[in-house]
RNA sequence: GGGCGGUUAGCUCAGUUGGAAGAGCGUUCGGUUUACACCCGAAAGGUCACAAGUUCGAGCCUUGUACCGCCCACCA
């Protein structure tokens, strides 16, 4: 036990050595042979080029609390921690650096260039590790997993074989969403599509074989037209009907464009005509489908334009726009153009405008799988935290389509395909020397990656040793829950539901906790002048780790979103210091008799009224905490511990007890300490460094027990009790406060009640009032006797005075008495309005109805009391 | 076009079997009371977006309206 306190909180102290002392006793670690129910979260890995921002830390204190409670709470609790390869934006980022040294990743090649990426990711990988140790995350590093290690890419590489053994991987020309800035595919979900202004341009196409004849069609995009390979209108419309036989003429090109009907065309756009460029649009491409077009490339992977172009040939597709553009209005093609507002794709790593392009990939087919998936949800297998995220999760899942899973990069996981010259493609589980068909040995492998959720989606099994039978396996597969934001539930969520039923046998996890986002807190101008007040290193720098943690979890309820201000971080960096200084409080009165006092120890019959109300209140907030957190409420558990701590503990107890601090002194402890372990999932540092200063049973906060309901420490009369003298003690502040009594003055009292009862309480506690309202003398009586220097006030159905000659101000506090009465009365007449009402007096619970009779007899009582005070005034 | 969410105190937000409107910050007034001025005490402040409905009773349930936000979608 540490015996000194500094005077003054300070955070980053408190939070520097602890987490290295945790993490070295192992109490992190979880055990596969143990056998308490298990507790597991598998962390969504962060990018390991990433550094931790404002949501990881709110999806992190989130993870932290539950699992800290849950290991407190005795269960076998892993949160297992790791970091995803992030094949574009690491390769993006290492792209980067090469080219600052003028070179490109071709130069360096494909072997060495990844050697170069593992460097980097030696150098800079640890820095997000090591933020979160910072943040105080309860992660077992024994099983730390980073997605290229050798064990998990041996589960992708098995998950490919059997998938493409099951014809559920095929690899196909399709159009598909194709970055010309990173040179790669892209699934639809890389692709992010914003409303841009742009432009519609109507072109003339006229009809072969007329002379004057023509059709006018809108686009977007002219420089497809190089494309084009027909033109589309609706079968019922009236308008075009005749050319059904006919062709158009591509202008600029001369090329032949058969007219073609189909009911996609909107005959109410534009013209109703539509140009169909099979190769570069995604409706065309089915409309060329269905009419057996043909598809001509045009825009090549760097985005321009290909030989097919003819003259444009080379051109970047925005300069060919241009040009085509000019070229069509000079010989007077282009009629018209008007203002446009249209979505655009770009792609969600650099931002650059996606090309839809006829390519050669490697796709899922992700139907049966997802069939698997929606049931396990429907079933209630799979829970979603709010529930109505279930909504968008089964959306997206009805449409599911086909999964482009290949990535021209080299960072990733290479497809286990080799090609032979003789046509064979080898997809196996170690590599091939030679073709099994033709015995060649010139086979190659096919050069593409994996996309980069292809690995995440094993995350919760591969992390633990899948497709090996392992004992982690088996102790802790499926996890408990997963934590994470909705923006990723298509990505990764969805995903690793299908694989996680396809390939483990079972649900992954068994509830899904969705949290909201962190608005940016530049919303409030708070950061620009701080710079980077959005770093969550600088601001738990700034305002202590616990108090930033407290801050998320206190607002943070799930899926909603909340924004982060200085403001709150201010109120919840002040709470930690309260603690702090309460615990001097307690501190300073260390005594050798100090001792651990359990909750059996506590004789129940011999406390103060103090200390009896403290317990009953202690309980109910325990049980508060714990019931919201039980649903994941952190918010809520947050809110009861800070308000039974701070409005209760501190404004009340501790004052009360400044009475008889050495009787309270066990209950005092006892109830600080639980408080700080009620704390500790929120608040892990400041918690532990108390904790080990007051008397305690055990090594370390971390694996002290949770506080659980003690419904035999709840006494409703004391806290009747205690309330009632709160009451009377609040009001004679308010009336001094009122008639301005200076602080230092005390002032004498009289209360009056009919209640033998409760005048008996009062005797017996008076001390309380005299001390904590600065009472000097305190007189019991029946009725009150009024004289005219005196400040009233009705507590419950109590009166009282402070009989103060020469002080008062009788107009005004008939006023203030006036204000009391005319609130009474309508709350009177309120109730009773509803209980002459016999429909609710025969409808409504009896317990309701007994509850109004009982609030309108209280508040009878307060009229009449206030009519006597201001009866005595006069 | 479809789906989801929001609208509660000056600000940011809580409010689940429907049963007396809450917190933090801010505001006003007063305070060197032996833990704390990152504090203490006292107070002010709300037609719960609007309209109908269900109910004895609605911030909460139903329907509609308005505004704001997000997601999905092949009107070029």
């Amino acid at each position: 036990m540490k015996t000194d306190i500094s005077k003054i909180y300070n955070s980053s102290e408190v939070e520097s050595g602890w987490y290295d002392f945790w993490e070295t006793q192992g109490y992190f670690r979880a055990d596969a042979d143990s056998t308490d129910p298990p507790f597991v979260i598998v962390m969504p890995p962060p990018n390991v080029t990433g550094s931790l921002h404002m949501g990881h830390m709110l999806n992190h204190t989130v993870h932290d609390v539950i699992i800290r409670r849950k290991r407190m709470q005795g269960f076998n609790t892993l949160w297992l921690p790791g970091t995803d390869h992030a094949g574009i934006a690491t390769q993006n980022v290492v792209e980067r650096q090469l080219r600052q040294e003028g070179l490109t990743r071709h130069d360096l090649g494909r072997e060495k260039f990844i050697e170069r990426v593992w460097e980097w990711k030696r150098e800079y990988g640890d820095l997000i590790t090591q933020q979160i140790r910072r943040i105080g995350d309860s992660c077992d590093w024994s099983r730390q997993r980073f997605t290229l290690d050798e064990s998990l890419s041996g589960a992708v590489r098995e998950v490919f074989v059997r998938l493409f053994e099951e014809r559920l991987i095929y690899r196909g020309e399709r159009l598909i969403n194709w970055c010309p800035r990173c040179r790669t595919a892209l699934s639809d979900l890389e692709v992010e599509y914003e409303s841009l202004e742009g432009k519609l341009y109507h072109i003339r196409y006229s009809i072969a074989g007329s002379a004057d004849e023509f059709v006018e069609v809108a686009t977007t995009r002219p420089e497809t037209m190089l494309g084009d390979t027909a033109i589309a209108v609706h079968p019922e419309d009236e308008r075009y009907v005749h050319l059904k036989d006919s062709s158009g003429v591509l202008p600029l090109v001369g090329r032949k464009l058969p007219f073609i009907q189909d009911r996609v065309v909107d005959r109410e756009f534009g013209t109703g005509v539509v140009k169909v460029t099979p190769a570069h649009d995604p409706a065309d491409f089915d409309m060329g489908e269905r009419h057996g077009l043909k598809r001509i490339g045009v825009i090549d992977e760097d985005g321009r334009i290909t030989p097919e172009g003819g003259a444009y040939s080379g051109l970047d597709r925005f300069e060919a726009r241009k040009q085509i553009l000019s070229d069509l209005e000079a010989q007077g093609f282009l009629t018209r153009v008007e203002a446009h507002v249209h979505n655009v794709g770009h792609c969600s790593r650099c931002r650059a405008i996606v090309e839809p392009l006829l390519s050669t990939q490697w796709f899922v087919d992700v139907k049966p799988l997802a069939k698997e998936a929606i049931r396990a949800v429907e079933d209630g297998d799979i829970r979603f935290v709010p529930a109505n995220w279930a909504k968008t999760y089964f959306e997206w899942m009805y449409n599911i389509r086909d999964w482009c899973i290949s990535r021209q990069l080299w960072w990733g996981h290479r497809i286990p395909a080799w090609y032979c010259p003789c046509g064979e493609i080898i997809v196996s589980r170690s590599d091939p020397t030679v073709c099994p068909k033709c015995g060649s040995e010139e086979i190659t492998q096919d050069e593409d990656v994996l996309d980069t959720w292809f690995s995440s989606q094993l995350w919760p099994f591969s992390t633990m040793g899948w497709p090996g039978e392992t004992d982690d396996l088996t102790a802790f597969y499926p996890t408990s829950l997963l934590v994470t934001g909705f923006d990723i539930i298509f990505f990764w969520v969805a995903r690793m539901i299908m694989a996680g039923l396809k390939f483990a046998g079972d649900v992954p996890f068994k509830e899904v906790y969705i949290t909201g986002l962190v608005r940016d807190i530049e919303r409030k101008k708070l950061s620009k002048s701080k710079g980077n007040a959005g770093d969550p290193m600088l601001v738990c720098d700034e305002y202590g780790t616990d108090a930033v943690r407290f801050t998320l979890a206190r607002l943070g309820a799930p899926g909603a979103d909340f924004v982060l201000s200085e403001d709150q971080l201010d109120g919840y960096r002040a709470f930690a210091t309260k603690i702090w200084n309460a615990a001097r409080f307690i501190l300073r009165s260390e005594a050798e008799s100090d001792r651990p006092v359990t909750e059996d120890e506590i004789q129940l019959d011999d406390l103060s009224l103090a200390d009896r109300w403290i317990l009953s209140r202690q309980t109910r907030a325990v049980d508060d905490v714990n019931r919201a957190l039980d649903r994941y409420f952190l918010h809520e558990g947050a809110h009861s511990i800070y308000q039974f701590f701070w409005h209760e503990f501190c404004d009340w107890y501790l004052e009360m007890v400044k009475l008889h601090p050495e009787q309270s002194r066990p209950v005092l402890l006892h109830v600080f300490e639980k408080t700080l372990r009620t704390l500790h999932p929120f608040m892990p540092f400041i918690t532990e460094e108390l904790w080990q200063r007051i008397p305690h049973n055990g090594a370390s906060i971390v694996i002290a027990p949770y506080p659980k309901l003690r419904a035999d420490f709840v006494d409703e009369a004391v806290e009747r009790d205690a309330g009632l003298i709160q009451e009377i003690i609040v009001k004679v502040r308010n009336i001094r406060a009122e008639v301005n009594v200076e602080a230092k003055q005390f002032v004498p009292l009289r209360v009056g009640t009919e209640d033998p009862g409760i005048q008996a309480m009062l005797m017996r506690q008076e001390a309380y009032i005299k001390r904590l309202a600065r009472v000097e003398s305190l007189e019991v009586v029946g009725k009150l006797t009024g004289e005219r220097a005196a400040a009233q006030a009705v507590a419950g159905d109590v009166a009282l005075e402070v009989p103060l000659a020469g002080v008062i101000d009788l107009e005004a506090e008939q006023a203030r008495l006036g204000r009391e009465m005319e609130k009474v009365r309508r709350e009177i007449s309120a109730l009773e309005g509803k209980l002459s009402n016999k429909k609710f007096v025969e409808r409504a619970p009896r317990e309701v109805v007994e509850e109004n009779h009982q609030r309108l007899a209280d508040y009878q009582g307060k009229a009449v009391r206030l009519a006597e005070g201001i009866a005595r005034l006069r």
